[in-house]
DNA sequence: TATTATAGTTAGTCTTTGCTAACTTGTCAA
DNA sequence: TTGACAAGTTAGCAAAGACTAACTATAATA
């Protein structure tokens, strides 16, 4: 799993843009990080070369079963620790904005450490 | 404080070296980080235009009032972080790790409610 | 004093990841 | 059919921050 930070954040991106609308193509892409077309048609060809997305026929881009699967992974961090951090009193925003930033730098037993830590107070 | 993550490294390596020797060089970074020689002669310069380090007339690394005081913010960072992973059980040394890379990249906000959170705890 | 080792610098390279400019392609409407 | 617009690509630039090679300067020792 050599993805970074960047790498990342597409990968994200497109995972939430596929729970919205079915169809996603990387104009998409780049309305929604605010990033320009050349970088994310770069960005996206990083990606497919790590076998993580496709384009299909259409244009759409489809995450493939170990993209999903990684795309999972960082979302999933994303929303435990905002979680975590609105838990703590931070506001909503200044809480996602960090979530966003650390996601990507945190090690999987840290995070595992932090859900079950979450889980528990759940209760 | 537009300080990023290489130079607060840098400034964060310089806080923990002058605790333990009195005297920091470039030299002493340079092992301390495994950063090649010139790396650290341009990384220290960018702390020298920012007047958070100054050379002194033995060539030693000094910390300005102002490059003080951030390093601290990020020291502290670093020490709290890695206390509260801990205290979810992760050890030691991934503790360490996760810390030294989420440092630079929480905000304000968010670590005064974990140090708050920890204070609490801490009781 | 001359030699040698260590510290530090200069110059220039590489990678990452954003950018703009300008082109191509495909669709839809006048 | 032609014109125009939107999506996407190609080519090349820029900044950050690491690197190596090779130089200089300082300091200690034979």
């Amino acid at each position: 799993m050599a993805t970074k930070e960047s790498g990342e954040m597409y990968l994200e991106t497109i995972y939430i843009l596929s729970q919205k609308d079915e169809k996603v193509r990387k104009i998409d892409v780049s309305k929604y990080m605010g990033y320009a077309k050349p970088s994310v048609t770069r960005g996206i060809s990083l990606l497919e070369a790590q076998k993580l997305v496709k384009i299909d026929d259409d244009g759409n881009i489809v995450l493939t079963k170990k993209g999903e699967k990684e795309a999972w992974r960082i979302y999933e961090r994303h929303t435990v620790l905002t979680k975590m951090f609105e838990n703590l009193g931070v506001d909503s925003k200044t809480a996602t904005e960090d979530a966003c930033r650390i996601e990507h730098y945190i090690s999987d037993t840290t995070f595992s450490a932090i859900k079950a830590h979450m889980k528990e107070y759940e209760k």
